[in-house]
RNA sequence: GGGCAGAUGGCGAAAUUGGCAGACGCACUGGCUUUAGGAGCCAGCGAGAGCAAUCUCUUGAGGGUUCAAAUCCCUCUCUGCCCACCA
């Protein structure tokens, strides 16, 4: 009989569909296991090989678990709105909407013959209304507490894509889909508030269980840094000098409090160097800056305005890239006329503007220590500014060393020492040590203590068609309302979100879905609006709150918001019998509660500061709202490695991508799972050789060669099937002599549970083939033969299934319970001694175990060998490793 | 520039966590089988010396700790990924 993987893979594809064994009944389920796998994009060219490496390595988790007697919740579903497959839409001149349905097909289609127990009652995909209603509902609920608000920024725009992008999202000053170089544009916006969660997502981590690099990535992103906030009085010449000048006589008309309050506060981690400081830098965004600034009015006060003005208009212009890809040759200019004045010291130092400075950063101004900063040292030499130093590295006394923020000689001798040490030509601070005078210092000049997250809002609009609509509506009378009644809060009836923007009422929760409609001219504009905002029916509404004419936001919002919550849309949704009318209570029904968080998360490391943060953040949101019983959704996350083909990433570009179905044709969903997860372990990643795969092909061929073989005296006519099968227990089960080793079988049943569990698929596969061949070699029992087709079960489904069936029995192998090992079985009578003399391999002996360091060395001793080994050799010492090794060791 | 991984035969990798380096698989070589191709079976397979038993060398480079290092420590080189003028 010839394994005809094909057949039987679709003869079980069918059973299960039909059968249901891998959908739990949700509600009634006893011991519930939520095993998530990142959900694809369905993009252009279908399921690729590296989606199904990603599929396959959850499900075995997923088969192991249920093995275990879980209920085992593995659900899928397709994360289909966005720019990526919005584009590849209009590449092929298809409607998105038409586009995503064939996508979908083939998806489902090729999902459904990797052999993966998905629950597919419950599949969802983003772009169904039924999807985005919720999306849009957590919209909601986020801009009614307040997390959700517009602002008008400088935001990163792609001028391909025609859309502005998160922070997230601009790799290098180039846009993170199509490579194109982002510029800066102003645009209205809307963000929501991650930043306030900063300090949550920070600590969280620490009892959370996923990977270091993971947590490592989020903790950079979120960048905390600890340090003060100094004020640096502004003087303009007249303080200098008494010689009048046009500038001093504006300065004079400004009033006492405003000269008072002109200042500029700088943040920096190393307030210890303030003495030092010996010029100030502003971004060239700074609001000291703009013409229209209250406080001083700069533009007359700097006598170089002209050169200001346009270093300025310039440094806007440049793009993101173009900032980056002058590398760190550091341009400015200096605001002649007036001057800073350093609060440590009284001493008056010049300010600059220099776009090295961001605004975004800090308060976008910093005092620079061109003697401890390496930046504001290239810009002090370049411009020739005042470097000073002012702390000096302490030399231990022991040079060799090398502990942790010691020196070395040549770290002393450069000319910008940037580590702690001892404080100098700090007044009454020399002397101290540098941390030590972070807050002395801070203290003295009357500065703040100022913790900083490098994180930013989350910037959500986005100006394209092929997204949910933010579900939101503008509003010119309620604005004038919402601003009048700002004085009477307690009475208003407008939620937090409507009090702080203004004119922007959240669509009712009765109204949702707001329906993204169908347009012929879908295709993005470029001129900072969506194509929605061209389609009258569609933004034309009345107010929800008071009836008058209103425009609907015409924005739609960026695809990562929709899959921020789809662990649980796979909950309350998919299955429409069990959608919930009431709204409120859904997030937390019964099902949220019992089968959340997720147990097992496994997905791309590639997501660790996107999708992986925005979810942590939601879930965090919403159970501060009451809606949800927990806050990390993710307890467990395990992030599987980049399968690579021909040495590189995957990519259309390179073409280099492999597609699943040639392969599986040609040799098997089951061939293709084994081969991909045996050639390294899961979090490692691999590279794709197809060469490979015969190796795998020709294990699983020696196994259906092995359970059909007739030598196995298992009947070909099925009614006899069991009384066959009895004889073969009676004639196996007691010849010890020919049973594969007990000792072999629980060795294999231990090392593939521990590896599953650890994810090492590539050596549970490999003590599978170590046990197969031993049972090729003697003759098994039935039990033995059932205990390898359950422990290759979940690494080949189908081709377990069908022997499992053949060899007499009648429930899926997917139900049976996981084997375990019996430690009695580990134990070894016999052990092989390793002799070592000095430390090197001479010898082995076979002795019998736990034989304690006496009985090694007599048997060692009698040995021949060994004997003229240590023939006139005068042993100094003995190291014995109880059951492992005795080493001699000689002069 | 910073962070995180990693470097082991011709290739993917393994190594009980400090104890026989190279399990398992691919490729390759020889033999058997086959009309042939494919497939299968048996044997070999890090390098060097030897008929052989056996010996020597070998885990990116160099040093150290230890009876014993792929594994721990220090210095360096290279590769991949992530972040990047973060004050």
């Amino acid at each position: 009989m010839k394994y005809n993987f094909s057949k039987i893979e679709k003869k079980w594809q069918k059973v299960w569909r039909e059968k249901k064994i891998y959908e739990p009944d949700l509600l009634r389920t006893k011991r519930p296991f939520y095993n998530l796998m990142m959900f694809p994009y369905p993009s252009a060219e279908g399921l690729h090989v590296g989606n199904m490496y990603a599929f396959t390595g959850s499900d075995i988790y997923g088969r192991f678990k249920r093995m275990q007697g879980y209920d085992v919740f593995e659900p899928i579903g397709l994360d289909g709105f966005g720019i990526h497959s919005e584009n590849y839409a209009i590449k092929i001149g298809v409607h998105p909407m038409t586009q995503s349905k064939i996508s979908e097909k083939r998806f489902y289609q090729q999902l459904k013959m990797i052999g993966n127990g998905f629950a597919w009652d419950e599949r969802l995909e983003t772009y169904n209304p039924n999807y985005y209603k919720w999306t849009q509902w957590i919209f909601v609920q986020m801009f009614k507490h307040g997390l959700a608000y517009r602002k008008k920024q400088g935001v990163n725009w792609c001028p391909s894509c025609k859309t502005v992008l998160a922070d997230e999202q601009a790799l290098n000053g180039k846009c993170e889909r199509c490579g194109t170089t982002i510029i800066k544009k102003d645009l209205e916006q809307w963000f929501l508030k991650i930043t306030k969660y900063a300090e949550r997502l920070l600590q969280n981590l620490n009892r959370i269980d996923w990977p270091e690099k993971v947590k490592i990535a989020q903790k950079n992103w979120i960048g905390r840094s600890e340090g003060a906030l100094i004020k640096f009085p502004i003087k303009s010449r007249i303080d200098a000098d008494k010689t009048r000048t046009k500038a001093d006589s504006v300065r004079e008309n400004l009033g006492r409090n405003q000269r008072k309050s002109a200042f500029v506060e700088v943040f920096t981690t190393r307030p210890d160097t303030l003495f030092g400081a010996t010029y100030l830098v502003l971004a060239p965004e700074h609001p000291l800056l703009k013409i229209s600034n209250f406080q001083l009015p700069i533009s007359n006060l700097i006598e170089n305005w002209k050169e200001v003005e346009s270093y300025i208009e310039k440094s806007k212009k440049k793009t993101e890239e173009e900032r980056i890809m002058e590398g760190r040759e550091k341009t400015g200019v200096e605001l002649k006329g007036i001057k800073a004045v350093n609060p440590a010291n009284g001493e008056r130092i010049p300010v600059w503007v220099a776009d090295y400075v961001l605004t975004d950063v800090g308060t976008g101004a910093i005092m620079a220590v061109p003697g401890h900063d390496g930046r504001d040292f290239e810009f002090a030499k370049k411009y020739n500014l005042e470097i000073k130093k002012v702390i000096l590295p302490v030399l231990t006394k022991n040079p060799v060393g090398s502990a942790q923020g010691v020196p070395s000689e040549v770290a002393i001798q450069s000319e910008c020492w940037v580590g702690n040490g001892e404080l100098i030509n700090s007044g009454k601070f020399d002397g101290m040590d540098s941390k030590k005078a972070r807050w002395a210092i801070t203290e003295f000049v009357g500065g703040k203590q100022k913790v900083q997250y490098r994180l930013r809002d989350w910037l959500i609009s986005r100006q394209r068609y092929w997204g949910v609509p933010i579900p939101v509506i503008f509003c010119e009378a309620c604005k004038k309302r919402v601003e009048n009644s700002k004085f009477e809060i307690r009475n208003s009836k407008f939620s937090k979100g409507e009090l702080e923007n203004p004119g922007w009422i959240a669509v009712p929760e009765k109204d949702l879905p707001v329906k993204l409609p169908f347009i012929e001219d879908f295709r993005p504009k470029g001129k900072g609006v969506s194509p929605l905002a061209s389609v009258k029916s569609f933004y034309e509404v009345k107010c929800p709150a008071c009836g008058t004419k209103a425009r609907r936001e015409t924005d739609v919002s960026d695809t990562f918001l929709d899959s921020a919550w789809y662990y649980l849309g796979y909950l309350i949704l998919g299955n429409q019998k069990r959608e919930i009318k009431n709204k409120k209570s859904s997030f937390s029904s019964p099902l949220i509660k019992k089968w959340l968080p997720v147990n097992m998360y496994i997905g791309g490391a590639e997501h660790a500061v996107l999708h992986l943060l925005y979810v942590r953040f939601l879930a965090m949101a919403l159970h501060d709202m009451k809606l949800l019983h927990f806050e990390e959704p993710f307890p467990k996350f395990r992030a599987h490695g980049l399968l690579i083909s021909r040495g590189a990433k995957m990519s259309k570009s390179k073409g280099n991508v492999v597609n699943p179905d040639d392969y599986i044709k040609k040799f098997g969903a089951d061939a293709l799972r084994m081969y991909l997860m045996f050639l390294a372990p899961l979090e490692q990643g691999g590279d794709f050789q197809d060469r490979g795969i015969l190796g795998i092909t020709r294990f699983l061929e020696r196994i259906y060669k092995f359970y059909s073989d007739p030598k196995l005296r298992i009947h070909p006519n099925p009614q006899k099937r069991s009384q066959f099968t009895n004889i073969r227990i009676n004639n196996f089960v007691d010849s010890d002599k020919f049973a594969v080793s007990d000792r072999l079988l629980h060795k294999t049943i231990k090392k593939v549970t521990e590896d599953i569990e650890t994810l090492h698929y590539n050596t549970a596969i490999s003590s599978l083939m170590i046990l197969l061949k031993q049972m090729e070699e003697s003759e098994s029992s039935l039990s033995d033969c059932q205990t390898f087709l359950k422990l290759l079960a979940p690494f080949a489904p189908f081709i377990s299934e069908e022997l499992w069936h053949q060899i007499g029995q009648k429930t899926s192998i997917h139900k049976e319970k996981w084997p375990v090992y019996n430690p009695a079985f580990m134990k070894d009578e016999i052990f092989k001694l390793i002799i070592q003399i000095n430390g090197v391999y001479r010898h082995f002996l076979e002795v019998p175990a736990n034989i304690n360091q006496r009985e090694a060395e007599n048997l060692a001793s009698q040995n021949e060998r060994v004997k003229n080994l240590l023939k006139g050799q005068k042993i100094k010492k003995i190291i014995f490793v109880p059951n492992r090794l005795i080493n001699f060791v000689v002069d």
